[in-house]
DNA sequence: CGTGTCGTTGAAATACTTCAATAAATGTGG
DNA sequence: CCACATTTATTGAAGTATTTCAACGACACG
């Protein structure tokens, strides 16, 4: 029920504006990647020598808007997206209809995953903004690895640091409380700009409530209340999609460097 | 405070017995695979050839006991690992000096992940029975990687396969109910058994209350409690760390086919 | 046979979910 | 340009589950 209604429809409503004013373009417009900067990594491999490779790969663009499926769950085609600018999530659909989100992709990241394996996809792909995707084939990708070391060390790389983020996923939905959950899902977020070379303080959320819900593990009320005590404590300004993190310090504690399963006694009691 | 008593002592205690009596062996003798099982998936390459390709490797067999550690956080060391009998954890230490445990590691699984990166390992490993492990030199890999489409084929099919599970887990703490995600911890383990030809009633579990509360982000408690509101609802019969399923169907029902973020209601009341 | 670890159980405190209502924001149409 | 309808987000109150604190029982080990 929590998102069945919006699957198909693209829901212009979603992202394009936030705040009423103060209205800035949020990663649809910034920071497009080239097809190499797409899949190198630390100058591990020259960008010539990657886009020579990469070019004859023949990448798709794909111009996503805001609502729009990249591939679905059971799909068969198993092809290596890299973002190029915009935010996708990814999100599986429960027996009873229900979504649940497993990851949100930014500019520069790799998606699906499924392409890993010759099984159908298991999540589907939405953007959450207008998006421009790279598609590359896989049959293919897989000879230009063959080929290519620095490719196949870079690909895996990549692949690598995926994995590293579903496990901070799950650290994260392991936390006990909820305030604990959203101030590791925005510091993880403030890290992900930073990486992009945006402002870490200014975060425009490119997804709504219900996606940090489902994402976050807890129920759209209690993420809203998560929001507000955070301002309470003047760790944040919330201003609907827009957040202003004015204590990056304690937003990094709160987020779990607190007790394993705990926080009650000693994070709890500032709630006044 | 969960588990950091218990870091580096062998802990001997931990996994060999179980049941007072009823004593099998688990892990240890069963099921042990050849190098060339290790990589190979779905006889999508010939095992001889593959065979031939992984000698050359030089792949080291490492034989661990209960308690012991295979790598450890911050190692720099980036072999790819698989499990040829035994069971592993991976998990990752808190800054409180917590336990966090990321997954099991069964049988004919990848291990670590931490072979894909460049970087330090952000997770240990520890055996939770005795173990025999297969480590195969990274650098070497990658160069038969690049020589064998087949073996870059399996190898990234097992990735893929890791990540689906990675993902599961995730889905699996978004649950809000503790007998939920514990009937889907049991469910996996099920099919997981299966998988490798085992029964998949008779689940000896290879890890202790605090491995699966860490898992499931729950504390030791709850766990207990979970597991006996299970066995009074005659789902499993319960002995320590021997599990009898009794309604595997159920299991499953419980383990989230009900609803996303409720359950309270239609699960709970069968609670008396 | 005591000691220590592991697992279970009980009672109180706390946090989350649910249900319900309200407020804010967006988009549409007049 | 404003009013209306829809969606999204916030807030309140009650119910329920989990955590916490504490104690107990079971089982290996020395």
């Amino acid at each position: 029920m929590l998102a069945t209604h919006s699957l198909e429809k693209p829901m212009k409503t979603d992202v394009r504006s936030c705040g009423t004013r103060a209205d800035i373009a949020f990663g649809a417009e910034v920071s497009r990647l080239s097809a190499a900067t797409c899949l190198h990594t630390l100058a591990q491999i020259e960008a010539t020598r990657l886009e020579a490779i990469l070019q004859r790969l023949g990448p798709e663009a794909v111009r996503l808007e805001p609502g729009e499926r990249l591939f679905a769950e059971g799909d068969e085609q198993h092809d290596l997206h890299v973002v190029r600018s915009g935010v996708l999530k990814t999100r599986r659909i429960g027996v009873q209809g229900e979504e649940l989100v497993l990851d949100f992709h930014f500019a520069g990241e790799l998606l699906g995953r499924g392409f890993l394996s010759g099984r159908p996809q298991r999540c589907e792909a939405v953007a959450l903004t207008a998006a421009d995707v790279c598609r590359f084939p896989m049959p293919a990708l897989e000879e230009a690895m063959s080929e290519s070391v620095e490719l196949q060390r870079s690909i895996l790389d990549r692949i690598g640091r995926a994995i590293a983020r579903d496990q901070d996923h799950a650290v994260l939905l392991g936390r006990p409380l909820a305030q604990a959950r959203l101030a590791g899902f925005l510091h993880e977020l403030q890290r992900c700009q930073q990486g992009r070379g945006e402002s870490p303080v200014r975060i425009q959320l490119p997804m709504g409530r219900a996606d940090i819900a489902s994402y976050l593990g807890l129920v759209i009320e209690t993420v809203s209340r998560a929001f507000t005590r955070l301002q309470e404590e003047q760790v944040l300004k919330v201003s609907g999609r827009r957040v202003q993190v004015l204590d990056s310090k304690r937003l990094c504690e709160l987020s779990g460097e607190g007790a394993p399963a705990c926080g009650a006694t000693s994070v709890m009691r500032r709630r006044a």
